[in-house]
DNA sequence: GTTGCTGCAAAGTGTTTGCACCCTG
DNA sequence: CAGGGTGCAAACACTTTGCAGCAAC
């Protein structure tokens, strides 16, 4: 396990009078390795591989936890489930999202940040964070 | 009522062998008065007031039909409840929510539209939509 | 040995569906 | 008068919560 996000891990719990278990070791294990955009289910089912006893309840509260610590950004992709990303891995970005397999690609382009400041500030409104989707069929949906 | 609107939605109506009723009259004539990004439950309560008999079902089935028909466009702004504006209303636009008081401020910024559309070729990736929500505090709440 | 954590099941949300009866066309 | 529409309640999918026993500190 890569010890860096177990270290803000450990200083989150320790901050809060929280415990370090086997189970919320396990998740977070699960979540640093697997791909970005899980779904709670798709996290759940991998952890059972090493967890077996592990409830689906124990994995929605350490995905708060772990939200709430900063390792996780929560994302919803309208499809009616929590997604989960590692906010370390990288900067922000937005997505592509193809609506014939489900491939989500990753992008940001620096243009539409910048007009994004613009608009907002023509309105008098401070953006705290943002979220743009595209949706539409990839190279091999085409 | 405005008869454009019932006018698509009778077209739509009579090409799929459906039915006008006083509950979907009653939908409608609602949220074309309604402001747009209505949840369910909010139109519900007001139909309620001319139509105390109707189902919350039945609302949701109309909504549906609505944006099948093309009149209504079905939003998600991550809350967990369907919202829904008049397509006619307005043309595209994207929003800025602010999570102060709730106030929805729509807007559309020409040049972020088109630098999407360079984003995605560059990974060769069709649009068929996209969702811009800008997430911050409005003039009223900073 | 406290106090927080877990697994389980039950409860909660928002939404959809099955069905008998009703009403439009 | 046939076939779609309605209201109601039950079913659904996803998520949260209450609780008794368990484990970390």
């Amino acid at each position: 396990m890569d010890s860096e996000e177990i270290d803000v891990l450990e200083e989150y719990i320790s901050k809060n009078n929280l415990k370090i278990t086997k189970q919320r070791r396990a998740v977070l294990k699960v979540f640093l390795e697997c791909e970005n955009h899980v779904s709670v289910e798709e996290l759940y089912n991998i952890v059972l591989k090493t967890e077996p006893k592990i409830g689906l309840a124990t994995v929605y509260r350490t995905l708060a936890l772990l939200t709430k610590s900063g390792l996780a950004l929560e994302m919803d992709f309208g499809d009616g489930q929590k997604r989960y990303e590692c906010s370390h891995r990288s900067v922000h970005h937005d997505h592509m999202v193809c609506t014939g397999c489900g491939k989500i690609i990753e992008f940001t382009h620096p243009l539409i940040e910048k007009y994004q400041e613009e608009v907002a500030k023509q309105n008098k409104f401070k953006i705290t964070s943002h979220k743009l989707d595209l949706f539409g069929l990839c190279q091999d949906c085409k």
